[in-house]
DNA sequence: AAGTGCATTTTTGTATACAAAAAACTTGAC
DNA sequence: GTCAAGTTTTTTGTATACAAAAATGCACTT
């Protein structure tokens, strides 16, 4: 029964602040919290150092913890990185790229395939994601493949709205073959312009997304 | 009188393991390390945490805080990573850098070019950082900028060594002019490469250090 | 002598206690 | 009624206390 309760409480909070329990600008209450969770003081504060280094959470000395979302403009900053990023991974991979990695980067994609033709957006989200997590680990940089997941990981409830707009499941999945293909021509800068406007798209139509709505916590909520 | 421990303290556990202090493998005794910095566990268990998370250090359940410093291998990846990371910062900042800015790059590689006169590797070194800063921040992101930023703090120990080369200060100089050029031409690509390669650059310096130094380590593409 | 099982010691993880700072509230002057 | 100074209440930051797990040591068996 005694494992770490920092780390399980980091993971509880971070999903809170995802799924929209907490928004913007809003205060952690210690002793709320420590009475929610059952536990003291101790592990919460351990967990919001955690949370702090990882952006969700602004640590104000002698203030508090208070929830950090990215607004409209730095989401969009965000997009740009990972689309640099995912834009990286391709280019080394392209030249690095396994058989065997080629041949799951195919069946992922005839899932999504499948997924699309099922109209279902979770098992589409799921198989999309491996897809992108297999072309991070091809690049043969370890440090660069934890770096895109971890800015995955972040943009991944604003990553999923994307797909609700009409056509853009199928779109997705003919950018995917294009990867596919520049990846097996094993094309460096084909396959970095591929990944990279592939990811900024998703970018640009989440900033339609978010334009059209007031608030950005809206989106954030519905995403669970 | 009373400000946060835990923030100094993350810094200077920081400073121990940067300068040698601590080495790989080590393991960070709270009751000792309490005692030396006069606090009680607490506060420094919270600077475990962002230490932990920052990556130089290990954070394994109920054995403790081990310090980790990258290998080689890690080394080149992130080297490998900060040189593409500097190559989508010149590439944005060169459709977006302002005037100001290009004087001020200007003028920081004048200082370092009396630094190389003077053979000063301190002054250079500052001056250096100085102008790879200015750049993260013309790229107009600022999510880029703090990556890019983190990334170069990271490595800075290990750049700094680079410096030691004979002749590798005028050899940075020129290709900091070879850059200013490209931003002043507003040519994205050649701002990219001419940032891609000095940054590699660096890291290869680095590794024949490395390899000179130890037993020589192949360094092979896949790693695991 | 090597290995195993148990008791002891260390060390980690969490709870609680306490001190200092910030926030909230009260009271009084204008 | 508003503002300000002082007082109370909350809340943060740190220290200490305690419980559970791991490490260590030691006797005992083979």
């Amino acid at each position: 029964m005694e494992q770490r309760l920092a780390d399980t409480i980091a993971q509880d909070l971070e999903e809170l602040i995802f799924d929209g329990t907490y928004s913007d600008g809003d205060r952690l209450d210690e002793v709320k919290l420590a009475d929610q969770f059952g536990v003291s003081r101790t592990p919460l504060r351990e967990a919001f150092q955690r949370l702090a280094l990882s952006g969700l959470v602004d640590l104000i000395p002698r203030r508090g913890a208070f929830v950090r979302q990215p607004g409209p403009v730095e989401l969009m900053e965000m997009f740009e990185v990972m689309a640099e990023l995912e834009a990286v991974c391709g280019r080394l991979a392209a030249l690095r790229i396994s058989d065997a990695a080629l041949k799951e980067l195919a069946d992922a994609n005839t899932r999504c395939q499948m997924a699309v033709d099922a109209g279902d957006p979770d098992i589409y989200y799921l198989e999309n994601e491996r897809f992108h997590r297999i072309i991070y680990n091809q690049s043969g940089n370890s440090f660069l493949e934890q770096e895109a997941s971890k800015l995955h990981r972040r943009l991944k409830p604003f990553r999923r709205q994307q797909l609700r707009f009409r056509g853009r499941m199928s779109q997705s999945m003919s950018e995917h073959e294009d990867i596919v293909q520049a990846l097996s021509d094993s094309d460096p800068e084909k396959t970095a312009d591929a990944l990279r406007s592939h990811v900024a798209v998703q970018g640009e139509k989440f900033h339609n997304l978010m334009s059209s709505l007031k608030s950005h916590a809206q989106v954030v909520s519905s995403s669970r």
